[in-house]
DNA sequence: TAGATTGTTAATCGATTAACAATC
DNA sequence: TAGATTGTTAATCGATTAACAATC
């Protein structure tokens, strides 16, 4: 088994792939299918079966000629290189709409995360149960996190306020911010920020538009390279 | 001025870029700041001179060497090539929490975007207003769309049932759905589907987090090329 | 065995970065 | 004028795709 990639590092465009096959790969394994072919997935997903194996690669599988890959296998090493094979822990700060939402999607537990418990500092919201998590007064945020060793926060909370409850989430200990809020965060190094971004997204949908034309744009899997990048 | 990139289609990390720098250069017109070089919006956003240079030539601008860039031009141009200069309408179907959190997001108005119409299935929501927009029976949305010649589908509901309402969408004649349903959508080759992928940003913040190290990882801006984009 | 598929090395392609002349 | 900045062409880098030997 050759996992020097393992330690070099996966290219982030596979990584970001890697969700869409663990999501099919689930259904698979749920229709007890026991072995899968890089060809199989690249029909079903509409790519090239080349770029599957060698982001598959990455993952330091070995599959068996002819045959392919054992797929409880090949999700296993997709979890370890996505970190989603326990449950990972989070806090989520700003229960409004948005905030809400994301409590309410079961979604998450395929992909080893665990909102545990929300804040916000709304009196009229503190107290209530969103996606069966309490939501807790904010202040007693960073003590939580501290006391259950929490590393990643979710940043749902209004754009004012944004800096300061990143801010409250690295005193407390958070590794890594989910911003969900338009601001950039300035947080220390050590911190990890991955900054969700809508106008990004919308930006390549109403260029698309604009130049209506050729392809569909699709963020992730969808597209070989033939469908031109170019808007 | 050159303008033979605008034919030929400018690259989507690029685009992607532009939503940035539009939105700090809308600030700077806001403080009345006349011209900006390359150099002051590279150190202000933390990114290679050389980039931002790129990246706007794309746009066909042409500036005063020593001086800039006009910055009202600088926006015209930016919006130009997004399709921002003028507001697009959009319906959103879905009134649920991310839906809500979308309608009551008043940053669209910047990005060319005009929620015109809210629509659910659910009696309940039916009839309410949220960010005072009129939420109506999804059953009205193609004829309303049709009659309205609305282009942009924004795509809030269910999974179970996204596929049907990606359906009505593309019966009413919408052109461009934004998608932010787990699920891939099947629609004709002419409708273009910007898919929001929730797990693929969760991926790289999880792999991040579990290769903690280096650097900060950032989905747009932020992170020159020396901040390797290997996790 | 024949043939599909893996695993790996090489070629291609496009985005990023560097270099530098032109310009005000 | 001197120097900062643009505009453009070239170099670099990394991801995608192709080619092909190994294998079951």
């Amino acid at each position: 088994m050759t996992n020097k990639l393992r330690i070099t590092g996966i290219p982030e465009p596979s990584l970001r792939r890697y969700p869409v096959y663990h999501s099919y790969l689930k259904k698979m394994e749920e229709n007890s299918i026991e072995y899968v072919s890089c060809t199989k997935i690249a029909a079903e997903l509409n790519q090239l079966p080349i770029q599957i194996r060698k982001d598959l690669s990455y993952t330091g599988i070995s599959g068996k000629p002819k045959i392919g890959y054992e797929v409880k296998d090949l999700i296993h090493h997709l979890e370890d290189c996505l970190g989603w094979n326990n449950l990972t822990d989070a806090v989520l700060v700003g229960a409004g709409n948005l905030g809400s939402a994301l409590l309410g999607f079961e979604g998450f537990q395929q992909c080893g995360l665990n909102i545990t418990a929300a804040f916000d500092i709304a009196p009229d919201k503190i107290g209530k149960t969103i996606g069966q998590k309490k939501v807790l007064n904010v202040s007693k945020m960073p003590d939580l996190v501290k006391r259950m060793k929490i590393k990643i926060g979710i940043l749902t909370v209004a754009e004012q306020v944004s800096q300061e409850t990143a801010d409250l989430m690295v005193a407390g200990g958070i590794e890594a911010i989910w911003n969900f809020s338009p601001s950039k965060l300035q947080v220390p190094d050590h911190v990890i920020v991955q900054h969700e971004n809508l106008a990004a997204s919308l930006a390549i949908l109403s260029a698309s538009l604009k130049n209506k034309g050729r392809q569909q744009t699709e963020n992730l899997v969808g597209g070989n390279r033939n469908d031109s990048k170019k808007i």
